[in-house]
DNA sequence: TTGATTTCTTAACATAGATCAATGTGTAAA
DNA sequence: TTTACACATTGATCTATGTTAAGAAATCAA
């Protein structure tokens, strides 16, 4: 199936698309593929992309002042990516997007995402819900990183992500729950010794 | 001062607003005064309450599966206290909000923020601005929280909030830090130590 | 004031996870 | 194949913060 088409559904779930509508939709958003290891955008710089990711996988990363990286999130297909403060407000991106493995997406950028909203406003409802659906979900990673233990936290991913030790190496998993690679090894263990 | 003068001259630092804007405004908040310890809503209930401090000082909460209280964040005169995600979506709140001493609020129910909009769109987007500082506040919480320690973080709570100290116990502070109070007050000797 | 209650500090000990170092394992390149 | 490199495991030790318990200080009510 057609990339594009992706998306179609995507939106269809929720609202109506007329065929002048699709037409729009394909004219402003445009395919990109990334590489393994390639960046879609950088911490620091503008985020010029909200990309929907159609293959693939990507992590948005924090590095901190002593050059360490936080895995923030992952990102399967049928999510977006983006830092939508830094999108839509023109600030600095908080952190940065990375592919883990090769990776196309549906890209829109900030002039393109004004005229999708002019030219189909049934979309700018759409976006805002999105955008509130974002805020309380950093809003629960939050709670569950100040309430729960390493093992708690493990749990929750392996539940809400179930093919996720398949598509990144541990060690990226360990940054998102916030444990060194060493941590985690012997965390499984005693998980396994548990049973 | 009038209070819902404070909130008119809030929202003129960025629009104009009419003579019959202010009308409507005035109509659409109402005063709500709250003792030392009450509740303006409650974790697991809808947050029908998007307020503006007008006096006092409240602070957010999460209490997690084991009864343990977690400070969220702190609200001061000026600033907006609600859950966003559930005053919009009609989702039960994540948190709940608490006065910390006698406080006086602007509030509005989501009814009423639907006509505010309606009547005065301008103030649509200006909302949909504090939402993305909103967002952006917690992205940065977040990964300050995941981030630094102890120390770091209660550097930049009282740079912040330089008042802080004076406003709300050492113990709320603590939770607001992620330690407990024992914790805190052994940092600050050794802070007090190190100068 | 006095007593009662809440908040803060201190100390001794416990624990989760970090750090450091060594070894093992899998995969890809030569 | 062999070699090399990236990744994962394991063990010993260290550290920040938690836990428990006690007393000191501050605040509030009578």
């Amino acid at each position: 199936m057609e990339a594009i088409e992706r998306l179609f559904e995507y939106f269809e779930k929720d609202i109506k698309l007329s065929e002048t509508d699709k037409k729009v939709i394909e004219e402003l958003y445009h395919i990109e593929e990334l590489d393994k290891g390639d960046i879609l955008f950088r911490q620091g710089e503008m985020c010029r992309s909200e990309a929907f990711v159609i293959s693939g996988t990507l992590r948005s990363y924090y590095a901190d002042g002593k050059g360490q990286e936080h895995v923030l999130n992952f990102a399967l297909p049928g999510w977006w990516v983006g830092d939508l403060a830094s999108f839509y407000q023109k600030t600095p991106a908080l952190h940065s997007v990375e592919a883990l493995e090769d990776t196309v997406l549906l890209v829109i950028n900030p002039e393109n995402k004004e005229i999708l909203f002019k030219k189909i406003p049934a979309l700018e409802r759409f976006f805002r819900i999105i955008i509130q659906k974002h805020l309380s979900s950093l809003q629960k990673r939050f709670l569950v990183t100040i309430s729960e233990n390493a093992e708690i936290r493990y749990l929750n991913l392996i539940n809400r992500i179930p093919t996720i030790e398949q598509l990144v190496p541990q060690y990226q998993i360990a940054s998102y729950l916030g444990i060194l690679p060493e941590s985690l090894s012997r965390l499984k263990r005693k998980l396994l010794e548990k049973k």
